[in-house]
DNA sequence: TGCAAATACTTTGCGCGCAAACTAGATGCG
DNA sequence: CGCATCTAGTTTGCGCGCAAAGTATTTGCA
């Protein structure tokens, strides 16, 4: 009679999971996920405070990128912000709809679109910039240990998009 | 006469944006954008890698976790992976449906579902784990960096939760 | 025991993020 | 000039990420 392997140990059932457990189950000893939860929770953090002026995170990036350069072409916004056309465009689009921006059609390239500030878009700039110090003033990592994650992140990108 | 105030200047047409001027454009001072491009970028590297597995990268966060710890239930994956309910239903039922997991009715708590990895899910597991190192390999952040990365991230997120 | 509150999960709605396919205008070159 | 190629932007499809509202089961406690 050949050997028969033991059976597979079911894990134990979910009721005896301790704290412990739970917490080796976390998948904190992981730089991606990590990586990946920081972000997640950094857009949920600004949720609350974006809302007051309608923004979305990625909405605040256009805007953060427009209020130092106003008058950008969508592909400039699209390098400035990392994110691809095709996430661009409905972004900018609700802007657009929320008349933070408006949109024209570049006279010497009417490939391109001319992304430029309402009055409104302009007005709320200083307040709006505020809300990365209130969202910084809730973190204990100094301003050292901030510009270097900042440097750490921007490292990785160069490595990761090779 | 009131004094007319000088119109407000248009800032340089685009066409004159040097490369200095779309580098000051780009947001990279910036900590949140820094974090927030740089999880992006991790995803986006991880596509095609994952592919191969047919997996997404929160697809592959719920998978690590059952690897670990096959039987959970879905509030101990939300709990791991960070995401919420609303999120991780429709992941873990795409899981179910490429027979990677199964979903069970606990029998003594028929409001929870365990999840259990079948025998193609548990197949995967080391060749899909490697692809942590292989992504890793990528970047030139030593081990001791990564895991400062790792940890500073990790404060953040407690920090920004509270 | 009865019933309100809590818990586990599902569903809906909306805005990304991005690949892929598409439209339209600009450019280059034989 | 004519036409292939390139570039700028749009659209579509899919999978998150999450708030909010909904369902079903369990728990706690008067």
């Amino acid at each position: 009679m050949t050997h028969i392997p033991a059976k597979p140990k079911i894990d134990a059932i979910i009721s005896t999971h301790t704290e412990e457990a739970i917490d080796k189950l976390c998948l904190s000893d992981n730089v991606c996920f990590a990586l990946y939860s920081a972000s997640n929770a950094l857009v949920r953090a600004y949720r609350p405070l974006l809302e007051a002026y309608g923004l979305t995170f990625p909405q605040y990036l256009v805007m953060q990128t427009l209020w130092r350069q106003n008058g950008c072409s969508q592909t400039q916004l699209s390098v400035a912000t990392k994110l691809d056309m095709g996430t661009l465009t409905p972004i900018v689009k609700r802007l657009e709809v929320k008349g933070l921006i408006t949109r024209l059609v570049c006279v010497d390239d009417e490939r391109k679109k001319r992304v430029t500030l309402t009055n409104q878009g302009e007005d709320i700039k200083h307040e709006a910039l505020a809300l990365k110090q209130t969202l910084l003033d809730k973190v204990q990592l100094d301003a050292e240990a901030l510009d270097l994650l900042r440097r750490q992140c921007l490292a990785l990108i160069e490595d990761l998009q090779s």
